[in-house]
DNA sequence: ATAGGGTTAG
């Protein structure tokens, strides 16, 4: 095709007044429309010097101009808009506004700022006049990289040369306050305005869902909707963002059923949004429905759909659609590789992660800093440090930052090495690079996962001399390290020293330590404050009836039961993985779906009665269901991480280490059990749960019992 | 003859 036109464009050039002009003009503007490399673009040009055409029709000037600077040659675009006036006549003619304006917003769409500044300021100077199509483009470029206080000076500049009422100009300003975060300033502005059409009402939409305000975002979407506006796909994707931020399932069918009424869901923007909505409120199921309809998908609709599963907690889902991708017209980019990495890390699988890896290499994209951060978290999710700490070593100056050194840091603390964090927490700051916020988050759970309560009690004062503030998180690791080493009435005691509303995340590592020691009286206090705080999270249920069912109170497990079911929530489901050779075996909680689960089954029983001859008593507490004694013994048995270390014992070589992923937090029978299973076939068993790498050896974990 | 609002990861 571009052949062809080039060959069409040649032999024009060459003819003369072979058309007459208007349709010379017509057959131009085609070319330039479809023009896509920078070759054919000089072609076009030249051709239209030659016939005069740029020195008298600056309609072809300006698109000549924005065509380079689309194209990436912002030099040959201003060299035209330089020669333009240098040159007519032989001598200095300032240039009109409309080239002025065209530069410019080659300029802003280049994000070349600082040209595009000085330019606006050489306008002034000579006297172009600047007016309603200058400020918008102007101001483009405060909202991208000037800020503000410029932003504002303009504001200014606009208010006095009269074009505060213009409807664009306007929609520019407000949306110039937004990115630049002064929501009150894009506010009154919007307040001020006459007439106000679409793309301001999304302007203030929008402004709202980045902010990370999702219900102000929609009541400004139903207030525009109230004023007589539709919205149009923009609106659409903006409160689908904000409906996804909510999380909430029924207004996103509602949104959904908005973008379909309105003809909006042709759109492939539209579509991935909806995806991405549903995604994020839980519902793949639906998320996968409207991806698997859409008429047309691009490289963001298979990133928002494997997102999508990742986030839900369903790697193996991902993987198979990534398949699909590969197979389909759309390439797997960085973003792709990011998610992927990290489905492998949630999944655990050394073998997946590794081969995924490769593909990243083998595939030739690129791998920046985040790209390469993940995949090293990846490794070190999977068991593999030397693999990490290779990729970490091998770094090139430039390609190491302070994540990467996060995530060493917290790789090593959740395997237990906390000397080893320690280390590299203090060579960081060695070599120079400062701390931050996440670093003493990963410093803080390092500690706490090694029960080095000394060292991390220090680590928590240097903060504030590294001027770090110690933010929520960091009380929460805080009470997480005291919790756990039984320093319960210090934890309590820290938590009242926080000076705002402690959140959830204190109050659950609250929790979790009165489970471990068996405090019920602080368990319900902590309980009472998350129940208030985050009654949907399934997690701080399930923990308290833990603690109730330890101490037998039956009656409690009941009553938390209940409490759970009024609302609608369900235990998550229990899921367990180990690798066997190339293959990923996944076990639920009595699993019976697995074409090993005769086997596995009798293989459990036995390991029982094992375990019983060496001193193995079943944890019954760990059974929330109040049934008979032999029934939570055979319920035990069919815990998803028992099912999958029974497969490793019977397939997996002697030697080999049996490691095996679970999604929650390994419960405190089958923690016991491992220690015994270990013990009696002399193997290595690594388990990572939720929260960390449990490593058990001749009968004991690495983990000190505390986790 | 020229313009303003946007989705994916962490």
């Amino acid at each position: 095709m571009e052949g062809l036109k080039s060959r069409a464009l040649h032999h024009l050039s060459h003819t003369h007044k072979v058309l007459a002009l208007p349709s010379l003009h017509h057959f131009y503007d085609h070319l330039l429309q479809c023009c896509t490399s920078l070759t054919t673009l000089k072609l076009i040009h030249s051709s239209l010097s030659t016939r005069g055409f740029l020195l008298h029709t600056p309609h072809f000037l300006a698109r000549l101009i924005i065509l380079y600077s689309k194209l990436g040659d912002l030099h040959s675009a201003r060299t035209l808009f330089d020669h333009r006036h240098h040159h007519h006549h032989g001598h200095t003619q300032a240039p009109n506004s409309f080239l002025c304006n065209t530069m410019l917003r080659a300029y802003a769409n280049a994000g070349r700022s600082y040209e595009a500044i000085d330019l606006y300021i050489y306008m002034q100077r000579m006297g172009v006049g600047v007016n309603n199509f200058t400020y918008p483009f102007v101001l483009k470029v405060c909202a991208s990289e000037l800020g503000a206080v410029f932003g504002e000076v303009v504001h200014g500049q606009v208010v006095r040369t009269g074009f505060g009422s213009d409807l664009f100009v306007e929609a520019a300003l407000v949306d110039m306050y937004a990115k630049c975060g002064e929501i009150g300033d894009a506010h009154e502005v919007f307040d001020r305005m006459l007439i106000r059409d679409v793309v301001c009402w999304t302007a203030m939409i929008t402004l709202y869902e980045q902010a990370e305000r999702p219900l102000k975002a929609l009541m400004l979407f139903r207030k525009m909707q109230e004023e007589g506006f539709l919205g149009d796909e923009i609106t659409a994707i903006s409160v689908a963002s904000a409906v996804g931020q909510l999380g909430d399932g029924r207004m996103a069918i509602s949104v959904h059923g908005y973008a379909v009424l309105n003809g909006f869901i042709g759109d492939v923007s539209v579509g991935n949004s909806i995806v991405g909505m549903y995604a994020k409120c839980g519902n793949v199921e639906r998320a996968r429905l409207v991806f698997d309809r859409m008429e047309e998908r691009n490289g963001i609709s298979w990133n928002s759909m494997l997102s999508g599963y990742t986030q839900n907690g369903r790697p193996t889902d991902a993987l198979s659609l990534f398949n699909q991708m590969q197979a389909s017209e759309c390439d797997p980019n960085p973003v792709t590789a990011l998610i992927m990495v990290s489905a492998c890390s949630y999944l655990g699988s050394k073998h997946l992660g590794r081969k995924l890896h490769n593909f990243v290499i083998s595939s030739k994209m690129d791998i920046d800093t985040t790209l390469r951060n993940a995949i090293m978290d990846m490794y070190m999710k999977c068991g593999d440090l030397d693999t990490a700490v290779e990729m970490f070593n091998n770094c090139e100056l430039g390609e190491r930052d302070v994540s990467s050194w996060n995530v060493l840091i917290s790789g090593y603390g959740v395997h237990g090495h906390g000397k080893e964090a320690l280390e590299l927490f203090s060579r960081m700051q060695v070599e120079g690079v400062e701390p931050n916020d996440i670093t003493f988050t990963s410093i803080l759970s390092a500690c706490s996962h090694a029960g080095l309560i000394d060292e991390g009690r220090k680590c928590f004062a240097d903060m504030t001399k590294l001027s770090v503030r110690p933010e929520m998180k960091h009380y929460a690791c805080m009470v997480d390290m005291l919790g756990r080493a039984g320093f319960l009435n210090e934890a309590f005691r820290l938590i009242k020293k926080i000076p705002s509303r402690p959140s959830d995340e204190v109050w659950g590592a609250l929790l979790l330590a009165c489970r471990i020691h068996g405090n019920t009286e602080l368990g319900e206090i902590a309980a009472n404050n998350l129940f208030q705080l985050e009654p949907e999270h399934t997690g701080y249920y399930v923990l308290m009836s833990n603690i109730y069912a330890a101490s037998n109170k039956w009656k409690e497990v009941e009553m938390v039961r209940q409490n759970m079911k009024s609302r609608g929530l369900k235990k998550p489901a229990a899921f367990s993985v180990i690798e066997f050779g190339t293959e990923v075996h996944g076990f639920h909680t009595a699993d019976q779906s697995s074409p090993y689960y005769r086997e596995v089954y009798r293989k459990v029983e036995s390991l029982a009665i094992e375990m019983k001859m060496v001193g193995y008593v079943p944890d019954l507490s760990c059974v929330l269901h109040d049934v008979e004694p032999e029934d939570k013994e055979h319920l035990l048995n069919y815990h998803s991480e028992k099912l999958a270390v029974a497969f490793g014992i019977m397939k997996m070589d002697q030697g080999m280490p049996i490691q095996v992923t679970k999604n929650l937090r390994v419960c405190s029978d089958c923690h016991w059990a491992f220690k015994f299973i270990s013990s009696i076939y002399g193997r290595k068993i690594i388990v990572r749960d939720g929260n960390r790498f449990h490593h058990f050896q001749g009968g004991r974990c690495s983990c000190g019992d505390y986790w």
